[in-house]
DNA sequence: TCAGGCATGTAAGGAGTTACATGATTTA
DNA sequence: TAAATCATGTAACTCCTTACATGCCTGA
C-alpha cells in the first residue's frame, strides 16, 4: 500500500484535485496513513502520463484554479487489483516505545514527562476519533465504522494504562 | 528516532556485531521497530567513521568472525543527547485498515478474509509478547515491562474487536 | 497591508528495502 | 552433500520528507 493506492481509492469516490486528496487523508484517516503535498502532486503527474488518470482545470469563484484528476478505466482496474492482493503488514514505528525500552538510561522525571505526553496526544486523537464518530457514524459503512473502532479501542486500552501508569508508578 | 539511536542503545547494554544487533531486534522489540542488514551494516561502519563507535574482530570457535562494535564516549553522549531530545510522534500505517475504509468496494468475502487473517497475525504478535512477558517480565526494569504492557493491551483490544466482527458481522 | 487559506509544483536529500554476492561452518 | 545458520557487505532502487518557490484571493 502506498500513496498511489490511496488515491485511486480516494478518486474511485470523487475526482478531486490535489489539494483536496491532502485534506482527505487529514479529515478521515490522518491516524493510519499520511502523505505530504511533495508526495502527492508528482504522484499524480505520474499518475496521469501512465494513463490512470486524467487532469481537467477547472475554475472557480473567488478562488485559485484547480486541477481535478479523475480514475480511467484503467485507474479503476488497477484499485480493484490492489484490494484483491495480498494484505500487508502494518508498519508501527514508535520513538515513545523505544525511550520506555532504554528507560533505565534515562532519570525518572524525563520517563514520566515522556508517558505524560504520549498520554496527551493519544487523549487528543482519541477525541478527534470520537468527534467523527458521532458526526458521521451512522451515515458511513460497516466497514468504514470497524476502521474507526479500531482506532477508538486501541487509543482506549492505550490511555488507561498510561494514565494508570502516572496515578501510581513502578 | 532512527536506526542508528536504536544502536547507539543497544551498544550502551553490551557491546555487539552487527548480526546480532539484527537478532536484538527481533527478539525484543520487533513490534515497534525494524531494520534490515541493508540498514544496519551501512550505519555501522558510517558511526564508526564518525566515531561514534569502535570496531573489533573477534574470532569465534566453530563459527565465522564477527566484528563487534563498542560505544566510545562520543557515541555514549549522542544517545544521552537523543534521550533528552523531544519525543517524536509514531509511525502508523495500516493496510488493513486502508482497505476497511475502502471495503465497500470489494465483496463481503473478501473483506471478511481481511480481517480474520488481520485477527491471525495479531493473535501470534500477542501470543509472542506473553511469552516474553512470561519470560523476562521478573526481571526486567518497569519501563520496559510497561513497553510490553502497551503493546498486550493493544492487541488485546483488537484481537476482541475483531472477533466480535467475525461473530456477528455488521 | 498583512496573515491565512487556497493551489501547484520542484529540488535535494534522507532513510530505508530488496536483491545480489560471498564465504565459513554445522548438522542432518 | 545439501540445507541451515552464522556473518558481512554492496548496489540499485523506492518512497518519502523538507524546504523552497510562486502566486491568487479574502478578511481582519
Amino acid at each position: 500500500m502506498n500513496t498511489q493506492h490511496v488515491i485511486l481509492g480516494i478518486l474511485h469516490n470523487q475526482p478531486s484535485s490535489g489539494y483536496e486528496i491532502k485534506q482527505y487523508f487529514e479529515q478521515y484517516f490522518s491516524f493510519f496513513f499520511d502523505a505530504s503535498f511533495g508526495t502527492i502532486y508528482p504522484t499524480l503527474a505520474k499518475m496521469e502520463k501512465s494513463g490512470l488518470l486524467t487532469k481537467e482545470s477547472v475554475k472557480q469563484e473567488g478562488k485559485p484554479d484547480k486541477n481535478v484528476y479523475s480514475l480511467t478505466p484503467e485507474g479503476a482496474a488497477q484499485f480493484h487489483a490492489y484490494l484483491m492482493s495480498p494484505l500487508e503488514a502494518e508498519v508501527f514505528r514508535s520513538d515513545f516505545l523505544m525511550r520506555l525500552y532504554f528507560g533505565e538510561l534515562a532519570d525518572e522525571d524525563t520517563v514520566t514527562g515522556w508517558i505524560s505526553s504520549q498520554l496527551k496526544r493519544k487523549e487528543m486523537l482519541y477525541a478527534e476519533l470520537q468527534r467523527q464518530m458521532e458526526e458521521f457514524g451512522e451515515r458511513i459503512s460497516p466497514a468504514q465504522r470497524l476502521c474507526l473502532q479500531v482506532g477508538l479501542v486501541q487509543y482506549e486500552a492505550t490511555i488507561q494504562l498510561l494514565k494508570e501508569q502516572l496515578v501510581r508508578p513502578e
